[in-house]
DNA sequence: TTTACTGCAAATATTTTGCAATATC
DNA sequence: GATATTGCAAAATATTTGCAGTAAA
């Protein structure tokens, strides 16, 4: 769906009288080819091996353009980096985190969405909201407890 | 709930063969006494006004013991520096996040804890949960869409 | 007495910012 | 032509780490 998402971020640019720049749809369309979540320096790097060159600040910058119109959704699991994701279609999901590797699962949980959405809270207009299960993966626990550190990971 | 805190707190310790520092204890003391979210600074700040001085790093060091063992959780909302939280008895709650001044509301609510504590995850061992609902709180909203970039707070 | 823990300072990692050059409108 | 945006490098921020000295066990 990178027709309809680059036509939302247009209607965007348009709308806030900002510049269509073409670092900026480059961007949008590497974001749509994301299948996961992904931190900022993985998808600068792509943007580098698909030799299209832009600068950090200028991805951290249109990030923010593309999370303000709604495309885009930023996390921060424990203290990693942050992680983006695109906003597919419909509907929302959760995520499960594992607190010894940091492996994040997504998962639909219809029920629980539809609970979510039917929530309001006096004096506070929702916009979007982040459910957050942490806990231990199967792999982690097959492997036993090990010593290592949660969630801690260089790239 | 001081004391069981530190009871806690020593068969974690001792479990661990960790050693009883006062150090430790003076930050799980401080830790009690503070009734909101926090960040690492305030309550190396409050350490310090109380005539206590630890380095920034054992403070580190120790909310992660308090963490491991239960007593503490760390959020981290949109991309401001953590934030702390002492785990009070019973019960979870979660949080209202507001994109414009970064303000955090605990919100308790019954019924979606029940379900979310009922929830199994397949290949998933739970140990907690977070929800958080980004959105807009009533002061942001009265103020108009100000041109305030959403929840920049330097201390 | 052993060695885990502390404090300090330096290192690391991520994100932001200032500014001159450039390109959109 | 006016100025928003870019790239680059430097700055800012938060957290971690190395190491020598100290203290818990």
């Amino acid at each position: 769906m990178k027709a309809s998402a680059r036509t939302t971020f247009t209607e965007y640019l348009q709308g806030k009288k900002l510049r269509k720049t073409p670092e900026r749809y480059a961007i949008l369309d590497k974001v749509c080819d994301m299948t996961e979540h992904f931190h900022i320096d993985t998808l600068y790097s792509e943007l580098e091996a698909a030799s299209y060159h832009v600068s950090l600040a200028t991805v951290y910058n249109t990030m923010d353009l593309l999370i303000d119109c709604g495309l885009v959704r930023r996390h921060q699991f424990n203290n990693q980096p942050a992680q983006y994701e695109k906003v597919s279609g419909v509907g929302n999901h959760h995520h499960l985190i594992c607190t010894q590797c940091g492996r994040i699962k997504d998962v639909k949980d219809q029920e629980l969405l539809k609970m979510m959405n039917a929530r309001r809270y006096p004096a506070f207009h929702t916009s979007y909201f982040a459910i957050n299960v942490y806990g231990v993966c199967s792999r982690c626990q097959r492997r036993g407890k090990s010593k290592s550190k949660t969630t801690k990971q260089k790239q």
